[in-house]
This record gives C-alpha cells, sequence and structure tokens, in this order.
DNA sequence: GGCCCTCTTTAGGGCCTT
C-alpha cells in the first residue's frame, strides 16, 4: 500500500525547521554578542544521502531566533558538544558491540543486527539489555532527536481523539517538520483552548488517524539514520502524549516502533528548578518554561507546531542546565 | 493518570497535558 502527503493537502512535512537553524547561524553571525552556543545537534546530516553525516561541535555567537525579528530577545545559550563522528566506522563499531551485563535498570535499545545501510526497516532492537557508558555514547551518535507535540478533543485518551500533530526533528535540513491536522471523525468541544474547530477537522481532506499512521511511519523511518534509535521528546509526555499516541495506534491495529524511545522534558524541568533552589518560580508547563527562558512565541500557543517550536528551544535549554548530552537522555531520561 | 512535595508514608493536594 503506498501513501503519499498529496492525497492529504492538510498534512504538511516541510523545512521549517531548517530556516530556523539557518536564521538562528545567521543571527548569530551578526549579533556581535560574546555568548557562545553550542549546538545539541547538527543538520549536516542528510537523511536520503546516508553516509554524509557528521556530528560536529559549532562554537557561534547567537541570539534565540523565531521567524519575527523583531520580536528577538538577546540571550545567552551555551550547548553541548557532541563529538564528531565517522558514521561508517561507527555504524560497524556498533553492528558488532556485543551484550554485556546490564548496569542500569529500565528499557533501552541495543541494536543487534543490521542488514544494509540502504534498507532502514530491516534492522532489529533488543528492548530488554544495555551495557557499558560507551554504548549509550555509541547509540547517541546515531539517535535522532523529534520534539512532537499532539493536540486532542480533551484529556481523556478512551474518549477523545487527536486532531493535531507537529514533529520537529532537531537535526533541522530538509523536510525537518512535519505538522498535519488530523480528522477525529467527531465534533471538537474545546475549541477555545487551541483553536481547531470541528470544521477545520471534520473534511474528507484531512487524513484520519488510520491514514495518518503510516505516513508518520514514513515521516520519522525518513528522519531516522540507519541503526540509530528514534527519541521521541514531549512535553509531559509520559502521562499525557506517549499514552494518548500509543492508544490511537492500539485502535487503528498499529504497534509503536520497537526502537523508538520518549522522552518527557517535564521531569528535566523540576530537575533544573530544583537544582536552581527556591526563589526559582516551580511552575513548569511549557508556557512558563518559555517565559522563563525568553524564547519567543512563534504563532499561536496551543497550537502543535508552535509548541513544537518552543519545545525544541526549551529541550536545549534544559539540557544545557543539566549538562546533559544525548548519551545521559537516552540512559537516564527515556523510556518505552 | 503519573509525578512531586509535604503540614507525608495508613494521605492529600497541586501540577501538567487538551
Amino acid at each position: 500500500m503506498c501513501f503519499s502527503l498529496l492525497q492529504f493537502p492538510r498534512c504538511r512535512i516541510h523545512s521549517l525547521a531548517n530556516s530556523w537553524w539557518e536564521s538562528f547561524h545567521k543571527l548569530g553571525r551578526s549579533s556581535g554578542g560574546s555568548s557562545s552556543f553550542r549546538v545539541l545537534c547538527s543538520n549536516n546530516y542528510e537523511p536520503e544521502g546516508g553516509n554524509s553525516r557528521r556530528w560536529t561541535r559549532r562554537t557561534i555567537n547567537t541570539k534565540a531566533g523565531g521567524s519575527n525579528e523583531s520580536s528577538i530577545r538577546n540571550t545567552s545559550i551555551r550547548h553541548e558538544i557532541i563529538p564528531e563522528l565517522s558514521s561508517e566506522s561507527n555504524s560497524k563499531k556498533l553492528e558488532t558491540t556485543k551484550v554485556q551485563k546490564s548496569r542500569k535498570i529500565g528499557i533501552r535499545s541495543k541494536i543487534i543486527s543490521e542488514s544494509t545501510s540502504t534498507k532502514i526497516s530491516t534492522y532489529a532492537v533488543d528492548t530488554t539489555e544495555i551495557e557499558s557508558d560507551q554504548h549509550y555514547i555509541d547509540l547517541a551518535k546515531l539517535a535522532t532527536i523529534i520534539c512532537f507535540d499532539i493536540e486532542t478533543t480533551g484529556f481523556g485518551r478512551e474518549k477523545d481523539r487527536i486532531i493535531e500533530i507537529a514533529c520537529q526533528d532537531l537535526r533541522g535540513g530538509e523536510n525537518s517538520t512535519f505538522q498535519t491536522l488530523v480528522n477525529p471523525e467527531r465534533d471538537v468541544p474545546n475549541q477555545q483552548i487551541h483553536g481547531i474547530s470541528t470544521r477545520m477537522v471534520n473534511r474528507y481532506d484531512v487524513p484520519r488517524m488510520k491514514d495518518l499512521i503510516p505516513i508518520l511511519l514514513q515521516y520519522v523511518r525518513s528522519r531516522q539514520i540507519p541503526g540509530g534509535v528514534v527519541v521521541l521528546v514531549s512535553h509531559n509526555g509520559r502521562t499525557f502524549d506517549v499514552p494518548f499516541l500509543k492508544k490511537e495506534f492500539n485502535r487503528c491495529s498499529y504497534e509503536i516502533p520497537s526502537d523508538w524511545l520518549f522522552a518527557d522534558t517535564l521531569p528535566l524541568a523540576r530537575a533544573v528548578m530544583k537544582s536552581k533552589g527556591p526563589k526559582v518560580p516551580s511552575k513548569i508547563s511549557l508556557q512558563a518554561l518559555r517565559e522563563h527562558y525568553g524564547i519567543p512565541l512563534i504563532g499561536p500557543a496551543h497550537r502543535a507546531l508552535s509548541d513544537v517550536h518552543s519545545l525544541a528551544l526549551v529541550l536545549q535549554r534544559l539540557t544545557y542546565d543539566l549538562k546533559l548530552p544525548v548519551s545521559g537522555l537516552i540512559q537516564g531520561w527515556s523510556f518505552k
């Protein structure tokens, strides 16, 4: 069965994040400030190109950017270093990794084998064992970090439905952002929250969840590095977004791919606020975190894509505050 | 519903997600 975005004009995969990265770097070069910024991920990877991916260290001067230049505020962002990687050699290294005794409790992924670099869907993943810190570092080098957000008709995953999904691959580049409305085939009772009305989603050209899931899987697979895991990050995802998504997958007779990991920025925010002491406001909603870090709102709040843009920046700030590299995110803060 | 905090643990209230 073949699915195409052309079937659903309201389903969009585009390169907004790419332009975000470009403007970010451009602003950095022109700011003249003294702050340094080491990016969480590089956008040098080309999903379709395969072997050209390199993780690089970048130090630039920057401002936190958005689409509206006038709304940009000066910030001092400094982020982690991801060591440069020869993807080919490390892929082989990862392939031959042997399972050792587990050092951590929790579900993690271990790449067992990978048939070829071009058949990205054929590798197997074991979710029961884990080995050394070096393993996590290797895993991190091949990890894809995707922020995502959903809008729904309510809080109850039994009775409510997803009406919008947005994803953003932090690596940026072409087709790094995915956003679509979802036809819930029912009325939307909470338009006042997100502005999405029944008339907007109950349309023939808006995909239903069962139509969308194959497209979503295809999008994530297109961003995934052969042999690597995907880490899907959301705010309060452990108790809301992830169970909701799983419920929708199950309702449509799909399973969440075994090589998908999830991470929640809510406990990260708790850890950061706790480390800063009692004087720091304890509000840790996405909006509160955005305001705390001085991140400008891009687009309407409580729309999936807008919240994903905020989440991507909040994640970078939180991981910097916690001095948390990608390997640490996978090792200590991810879940299945 | 899960997590965290505290005037707690034999509990209850608040936060977070739409």
